[in-house]
DNA sequence: TTTTATGTTGACCGGTTGGTCAGGTTGTGG
DNA sequence: CCACAACCTGACCAACCGGTCAACATAAAA
């Protein structure tokens, strides 16, 4: 057995095999539901971007639904990791600017992901419609619960939280979803690393402005 | 020949036989395309929801795909025309406010073809990137104009106009295009016409503060 | 080495879809 | 009243889709 065995294996394990496929085929699927939407995706174009063949997706996967839902799970746990940087903060320019910040760099990040929760929203959120009515309604209750105390300790202007929000979630999520639009709008080509910069500004600075945070 | 034959005829004309059967058609294919997305939508769906045969849609609207651009049209035009409120207002207050205010409302009234629209640009735009590359683009710099030839006048902050345009987008159509997560969130029930004023006040307040015009 | 569980894949199938078309009905101008 | 054009529609078809399966390959366990 060669020296560098452990650090490079020429035959994979097999648990790496399962992960590094799942992974694979997620990436793809990720992609294809994002651009084809749900209806216009088939697993025939989600395994040629795989580079697996079709029926080896449905091993891994048992139907087209299992692995859509995946893919809705994943970009929704980003988002709530990106959340716990509300909580820890003292006053609304740490937290709300902070989620800001956050927000943005996962619409650069993971633009496709946005686009399918977007579009499962859309047509009704018919597989993630407990998400919503469990996590998704408890974070929202809580984080107006900690806008409102921001405004009872007078470090805000009192503004309501809801569509505070709403607000933050919109414009965030439109640098992804409508991402096609804003290159268009950007003579063809995608913002720069400056661009993305003077957004995440003009975004922050729009909002704490709005609400007499700074 | 009965005296009401002019207003009230039993036997429809010409014209208005062809005129109303596409209203018809084009309102049923935006509620179906906006809640199934183009790939989920089917024509015999279509079809259904207009109470018409299937064979019937065809000879109004030659492809499914003549049929979609249609209803993308459409909301683009009521976009469009709610947007020459901007050009005739003296300052931000009207002309943002005003913008604001119309877009809500349609919002309101056109969720379907927002959600449409929302879906179309995610998807690339395939069927109506020549509009963004005229239209859209000549529609954004003169607004553009418009907002900095405020800031010149000291009529509000110095704010990045696009980021500006961005955001009003982004809110305003989001009570559109995720109306299903906002009614999730206000206990499962739509927006009551109490709720829509308050969002609309919401809003206009936040941007309005956020660019220093009032 | 043998056995067994896991991973791989081409070929296939029933069901659905967008679109066609022949044959019929109805309104309208002459 | 007639002839023509516009309108209507059941039946049909080729193409495609999600999903299955038997046969095979390979890595780990015995």
């Amino acid at each position: 057995m060669p020296a560098d065995a452990q650090i490079s294996r020429l035959k994979p394990r097999r648990t790496d095999i399962r992960r590094e496929n799942e992974r694979t085929i997620l990436d793809a699927a990720e992609k294809v539901f994002a651009e084809a939407g749900f209806g216009g995706a088939t697993m025939q174009l989600i395994a040629d971007m795989a580079g697996l063949p079709k029926a080896n997706l449905h091993y891994y996967f048992a139907t087209k639904e299992d692995l859509y839902r995946r893919v809705v799970q994943q970009i929704f746990e980003i988002w709530l990791d990106a959340a716990m940087l509300f909580d820890d903060a003292p006053g609304p320019v740490e937290g709300i600017g902070g989620y800001i910040d956050a927000k943005m760099d996962i619409s650069r990040t993971h633009p496709y992901g946005s686009k399918v929760w977007a579009s499962e929203v859309m047509h009704g959120a018919p597989v993630i419609q407990d998400y919503l009515e469990t996590t998704l309604r408890d974070w929202t209750e809580g984080r107006i619960r900690a806008i409102q105390r921001w405004i009872d300790e007078g470090k805000m202007r009192p503004v309501n939280p809801r569509h505070l929000l709403y607000m933050l979630w919109a414009t965030t999520q439109h640098y992804a979803d409508f991402g096609h639009q804003i290159q268009t709008l950007n003579n063809d080509r995608p913002l720069s690393d400056r661009q993305w910069l003077e957004a995440k500004a003009s975004v922050k600075d729009l909002v704490l402005r709005g609400i007499g945070a700074i």
